[in-house]
DNA sequence: CTGAAAGCGCTTACAG
DNA sequence: CTGAAAGCGCTTACAG
């Protein structure tokens, strides 16, 4: 084990509250007394146990992160900018991964919720509604990353993904693409998805007809996007313009053009979404729309610790802009 | 604030005892009380406070996870076999980055230490030696993530690096190349790296000289692998491949070469290492030595939690088997 | 400037 | 099968 404030104190001839003192830097202490404190702390390699501190304070220094998949490249960015901005506040963080599935989030907040966090920052599945307050410690401040919540105790940093599928289907529709597909987005999320109504309004803009079958969802990885695609594309030979759900997914769409004997951009053109790392290596190279990935989670840390200074104060989302990039895809 | 033990205790009209063994699932406990019990916890919400329970078992249930830099492609696979594997033992872990900084590696290390891990997983910096013991709490398990360490209390989960560059030299020599430059690794490491050590003992078997000044350090990350590839080959135009210290090395290599307008790989080869996500989409697709990096993450968690059900068993490193994947950049 | 007491929410022996 | 006491390592009032 290691040494204790009891242990110090014993060593220095004080009591444990004026080792907590000197540890905390806090409250008048004669220069004497500290400093054969501080010999003491020093020589027996103190170091203060932020659990029983907890125990007390019922504050962890600890928060949890809650991500789709950790594996998909749009969040180690996210998380690196939380991570960055929790550390800058002595924080620590939990990270989790939810796969989207609405049980495993609601487990894992319990079990967030049990070892204490100060808060938590989610990027939900889209099953997930009033179950986020619930399944969270009442007074415990929850930052939602992408998705309305107007809930006392929630705040959101959003991004402004309507006007990102806005700005891909102008760009496809001024390349002269009139049958311009969606393919990925939460199966469960069709209707709402913004990133599919931002797309749909602006077909429409376009006096483009919105064919429901041409908007595809699938889950946000390579191979569902690839297969997915295939299927519409074997399906619907007249589709020239693919608006994915996400660059993995672009990424997907590209190898069934490949597949199916079609060259992207020529045959088929493909935009993206998050313009992750590598967007800009892979063959071809993606146009898609980018989004700050690493200030969305600084932000998002930013705007946690807020809450957590001023839990009764009540905060207005934060919007992320957007804009396309263009490259080899589109 | 949320229920406790006493206000269930309370409520049910038993002593908190009797609610802390049913919540715990433990001992014998009669029928209708358990139901009592259970009762007046869900009706309260009741949840139990780890941190109160750690304070008193001595464990957290909670592990920390180092990394180099979770923006590397390298690691959220890694990362994602760690949290696989450690939500299936109801473990949280607090995930931090280090940037490969021996200062800020310590510091985490003793952040995490005061809130109380179980262990830690890491992939250390190259400067970190004796220090790794000395940071952590002296009887909480390490497992060690690439990295010979041979010490109480610390297992390895090691990648057969050294076989690694040996398949890739062999593969360049094989390709009739005899100017093969390496690029990337710490710099501060550049005589102990296996990597490199491999690299030159491959070269030597094919009767090829080791020039020194064709290894060539650089931060892990594509924009030093392009620079550092750009001096190399301005410098030495005889260089005719490049074995990379990892496939971000690699990709910033191939745009170098695309700089100087030599074509990959007619004009210089490249082999990277790691075989990211995506290395089969990048322009040219990566040859490059794959390792099993999710597994590598998982068998460090399952290396981890065997270390904590037995704290006096010595363990013997792990090896993780390497191939080359033959695509087009080499 | 310094200390003694109480308590945070649990579990661990030990009794009954 | 059930309970009362002590204690994990701190901090929070409250005294002096």
């Amino acid at each position: 084990m290691t040494a204790t404030l009891r242990d110090v104190a014993l060593k220095a001839g004080v009591s444990i509250k004026t080792v907590s003192r000197v540890a905390n830097n806090q409250g008048e202490i004669s220069e004497t007394t500290r400093q054969r404190v501080q010999a003491a702390i020093s020589e027996l390699g103190y170091r203060p146990s932020k659990v029983a501190r907890a125990l007390v304070t019922q504050r962890t220094d600890t928060i949890g992160l809650i991500l789709g998949n950790i594996t998909n490249p749009f969040f180690p960015e996210v998380a690196r900018g939380v991570l960055d901005a929790a550390e800058a506040r002595d924080l620590n963080v939990f990270v989790c991964n939810s796969d989207g599935d609405l049980q495993r989030e609601l487990r894992t907040l319990q079990s967030l919720t049990e070892h204490g966090v100060d808060g938590v920052i989610i990027s939900p599945s889209y099953e997930m509604e009033a179950d986020l307050r619930a399944g969270a410690s009442p007074d415990r401040p929850i930052v939602v990353i992408n998705r309305p919540f107007d809930c006392p105790g929630i705040s959101t940093v959003m991004m402004r993904s309507s006007e990102g599928s806005r700005l891909a289907v102008d760009y496809l529709s001024a390349k002269g693409h009139t049958a311009i597909a969606m393919v990925g987005g939460p199966p469960s999320a069709a209707r709402k998805l913004q990133r599919a109504q931002g797309y749909r309004t602006a077909l429409a803009s376009h006096g483009l007809p919105v064919v429901e079958e041409w908007v595809r969802p699938c889950l946000p990885v390579r191979g569902h996007g690839r297969e997915a695609t295939v299927e519409l594309l074997t399906r619907w030979p007249q589709i020239t313009a693919i608006f994915a759900y996400n660059d993995l997914v672009a990424i997907g769409a590209i190898e069934a053009c490949q597949t199916l004997g079609r060259v992207v951009p020529r045959d088929c053109a493909v935009v993206g979404f998050d313009d992750i790392p590598l967007a800009d290596s892979v063959c071809p190279a993606l146009t898609t729309v980018r989004v700050d990935k690493y200030e969305l989670g600084r932000r998002a840390m930013d705007r946690l610790a807020q809450m957590l200074a001023s839990p009764h104060e009540t905060f207005q989302p934060l919007w992320m802009d957007v804009e396309l990039v263009i490259r080899q895809s589109a």
